[in-house]
RNA sequence: UGGGGCGUCGCCAAAUGGUCAAGGCACCGGACUCUGACUCCGGCAUCUGUAGGUUCGACUCCUACCGCCCCAGCCA
């Protein structure tokens, strides 16, 4: 039964009423991909959509290849589809089908319909059956081969499938109404020869079935209760329902359409998302940057927080475009909860600690995760010299600023309170080192004489901090709704999608960060070590997303 | 243009004839803070595409209009 803390929809209220009134006594949707290319967000939602109805209402989930058409899927992308699912979080047991499974018994069900006089064999090309199929306005006109008898019909058919025909030489058509207002009802295609072998069924047909003729059929073998899809097929269901009828089956699947996920800032076209493939202007199917599931993996998204925004982003009927503020936020959300804390520095500035000792080594023990102990701790060498934030230091500071400046003071995140004596310039007038004295009482506390101390910033040992690469990713475009209109989404890239940073300093606990491993460097965002390209005493860190930056928001008005 | 859908706050999205126009994101204040993060408090649609109508009462029913999306693949 639904779960009253969860979000209700117009889907969930559809199979409430369908249990209340009886017409089905479970719940069994499917998530039904064509293995044509890599799974993006979009899916995403589909997914968590189906397999979170399933779950909540005690049914199951099955995971079907629509692989009707040979020459576009391939194993590969069979292969991506499962992993991707299965990282997501859900599991289908058994229940993994392939429309192609279904090929025979989908070919004996169009005989029975040629041989009730509704399905026909028609010899006219492509071009003949478009011309034929009438406009908007006007309806189709009859194939000349629309009367021939089903024993015609029947012995065509036949031969199609026995290979006697080349390509688009002839289609099997449904026998349904030239005139209809509902263009998918005039005679639709149910068959098409291609002689072309499919990535399952090798080269046993050379006939394929049209997506219209065998996804009903195949929800209604599955046993599916709830065929839910996106609202361009809704014009389809008058003829997704009039095969069931026709063949009289006894079970009923029922379709139901909701909205396709749109995000700002994104394309989720596969045509368009293969086009950056295959043009270069990413570095693959799993480019951090792309919304693919792939990438985002690899952009280190936890599969939580995905989740979690199918969730707040509802199922609805309305077209809609969702913020990617939205999942930025509801990732930070998951990142918050679960991600250790450590410090980096992006652009370090040296600072000498002149009141520390030479060569002197303090070990800090420092917790992973201030509210979270059980993750234990680490330690932070402090030395006479540190790395802090270039960003952190104003030799002029604006109003507000709480950081270091000459003469000021500002804690050392777990370490002591430093003040700033010095500034140390190259001979260009870049300040290339600062001079600080440090306060040995604010090691654990607050000043002794009680003065407030105003800022607390990140840092690591000059010393005994390791180098690391850091790959600051941002939005893949500029734009909020990139290739609309007329516009090349190409000239809509955003040159700084992605900027590397060479000389990042670690912290010495995070040298041996395993690939895939997620934490939040403070004061700047949440990072995982890059799945492929993070090597022992060679880090590599992704941005996953940055943190909030209040400051960053206050300065941008200022400069206004 | 024929058919099928959809229009509630900047973006999502509840509400299914009875003072309830939820909630989230964003945004704007403020508190807290050894992350300018998190958290917390407060603000944010007298109004539901428009115009009429029905009703004691309408976002919810009716009528008309306006706008947006989908359909003329032997793609899915």
């Amino acid at each position: 039964m639904p779960d009253e803390n969860r979000p209700t929809n117009f889907i969930r209220q559809l199979i409430d009423a369908d249990l209340a009134s009886g017409r089905v006594q479970e719940v069994v949707t499917r998530f039904p991909p064509e293995p044509n290319g890599y799974l993006h967000i979009g899916h995403a939602k589909s997914i968590c959509l189906n397999f979170g109805l399933a779950r909540d209402y005690g049914g199951r989930c099955h995971l079907r290849m629509d692989d009707t058409n040979p020459a576009k899927e391939e194993v590969e992308f069979v292969e991506s589809i499962k992993e991707d699912v299965r990282w997501l979080g859900f599991d289908w047991g058994r229940h993994e089908y392939h429309a192609a499974d279904y090929f025979e018994r989908l070919y004996a069900w169009a005989e029975e319909l040629v041989l009730a006089g509704k399905a026909y064999v028609d010899d006219q090309s492509a071009d003949a059956i478009r011309d034929s199929r009438g406009t908007l306005t006007e309806p189709g006109r009859p194939s000349p081969w629309r009367e021939r008898s089903p024993a015609e019909n029947l012995d065509l058919f036949r031969r199609m499938r026995a290979g006697e025909f080349p390509d688009g030489s002839r289609t099997l058509r449904a026998k349904i109404d030239m005139a209809s207002p509902n263009l998918n009802l005039r005679d639709p295609v149910m068959y098409r020869i291609k002689h072309q072998s499919h990535h399952r069924t090798g080269d046993a047909w050379c006939i394929y079935p049209m997506y219209d003729w065998a996804h009903g059929q195949s929800d209604a073998i599955e046993g599916i209760t709830h065929s839910i899809c996106t609202l361009e097929f809704e014009a389809h269901r008058p003829l997704y329902d009039w095969f069931l009828t026709q063949l009289g089956l006894a079970h009923r699947p029922r379709q139901i359409e909701f909205a396709r996920l749109n995000l700002t800032y994104t394309v989720m076209s596969k045509r368009l998302l293969a086009a950056l493939v295959k043009e270069g202007l990413v570095a693959g199917w799993d480019d951090p940057r792309m919304p693919t599931i792939a990438g985002l993996r690899r952009r280190g998204y936890p599969p939580e927080a995905l989740r979690a925004f199918a969730e707040r982003i509802g199922v609805a009927k309305a077209d809609s475009t969702v913020e990617v503020e939205l999942l930025e936020s509801t990732v930070r959300d998951a990142l918050n909860a679960s991600a250790p804390r450590a410090m980096c520095v992006h652009r370090p500035l040296k600072v000498v600690i002149e009141s520390w000792p030479e060569g002197e080594v303090e070990r800090i023990e420092a917790p992973w995760k201030q509210d979270a102990p059980e993750k234990g701790t680490r330690q932070l060498p402090f030395t006479r010299e540190v790395f802090i934030e270039r960003d952190d230091f104003m030799e002029v500071p604006v109003k507000g600023f709480k950081r270091l400046s000459p003469g000021k003071e500002v804690r050392l995140r777990y370490g002591y309170v430093v003040r700033c004596t010095g500034v140390v310039k190259d001979a260009a007038g870049e300040v290339v080192e600062l001079r600080c004295t440090h306060d040995p009482d604010t090691r654990t506390g607050a000043p002794k004489d009680g003065r407030k101390i105003g800022g607390t910033i990140h840092w690591v040992s000059a010393s005994n901090s390791v180098p690391a690469t850091l790959r600051l990713y941002d939005r893949l475009f500029q734009v909020p709704n990139p290739g609309a209109g007329d516009s090349d989404f190409r000239t809509q890239l955003n040159p700084a999608s992605l900027a590397v940073v060479e000389g990042a300093r670690i912290e010495p606990a995070l040298a041996g960060a395993a690939p895939g491993e997620r934490f939040q460097f403070e004061r700047k965002g949440y990072y995982v070590a890059d799945a492929k390209d993070t090597k022992p005493g060679a880090p590599v860190f992704n941005l996953i997303v940055s943190l909030r930056d209040t400051w960053a928001k206050i300065a941008a008005q200022e400069k206004q």
